[in-house]
DNA sequence: ACGAGGATGCTCT
DNA sequence: GAGCATCCTCGTG
């Protein structure tokens, strides 16, 4: 069903949209990394494709910090140290919280990340893992070989295939965004969260920065 | 200018 | 459970 233009374009920023309303701004990201990959589980990430607004609840997140070598901003360590400017892809991690990081893994595969901490402090939370709760049908049809619905969003790399997150959000500002942002968890019961080692990483391995939902089915292997 | 090494997923055995 | 696809970033020369 399509409703039309002018109706669609009202329920956008709109604070009876209850999405809108829970939409998570600037001072939620501006926290620890710790804090915020925690908080993120089971909140919303939202995505409004050709005026379909795609829904999926967050079960997985990993912190990265600027002063362990498993962060990209690791490389600016020395220059941010001696009070210079970062330089270079992870500069944009020392930047304003609340704005996507968005690189490519393996010459293959878009992951999602989102900065954290005040600016000066690179930081991000990569969401490595969503369960589908609206608009299944086109993630599906983003990601056709997968049958389970339960594993469309199953993988750092699979959920931006499955949510159309590509290099174009790259910098692009969740806190204010019609097309892509994050929203509080719409179940009043708080997620039963575990934690451990990162995944998929050499350096820093033993730091338990990886946050899922216990017993989840949709968080990665 | 160049090469090594990834915060992975898919497709086979 | 192993191999591959595929390309950007960064460190080195």
């Amino acid at each position: 069903m399509r409703r039309a233009g002018t109706a669609r374009g009202r329920a956008r920023r709109d604070a009876s949209d209850p999405l809108e309303a829970a939409r998570l701004g600037r001072a939620f990201f501006e926290r620890s990394t710790l804090a915020v990959a925690r908080e993120l589980i089971g909140a919303r990430l939202v995505r409004r494709l050709r005026g379909e607004t795609l829904v999926a609840r967050i079960v997985e997140t990993e912190a990265y910090r600027w002063d362990e070598p498993a962060c990209h901003g690791f490389v600016n360590r020395e220059r941010v140290l001696a009070g210079r400017p970062p330089v270079g892809r992870s500069a944009l991690l020392f930047g304003a919280p609340g704005i996507a990081y968005v690189y490519l893994s393996y010459g293959v595969h878009w992951l999602f990340n989102v900065v954290t901490e005040d600016e000066g402090v690179g930081g991000a939370v990569l969401v490595r893992a969503v369960e589908p709760l609206a608009g299944l049908a086109t993630m599906h049809a983003l990601r056709p070989a997968e049958r389970d619905p339960r594993r469309l969003g199953s993988g750092p790399g699979r959920l931006t295939r499955a949510l159309d997150i590509g290099p174009r959000f790259n910098g692009h500002p969740l806190a204010s965004s019609d097309e892509l942002f994050l929203a509080a968890s719409a179940d009043p019961r708080p997620p039963r969260i575990a934690r451990g080692p990162r995944i998929g990483i050499r350096r820093a391995s033993e730091l338990p920065w990886r946050f899922f939902e216990r017993d989840h089915p949709s968080v990665s292997r």
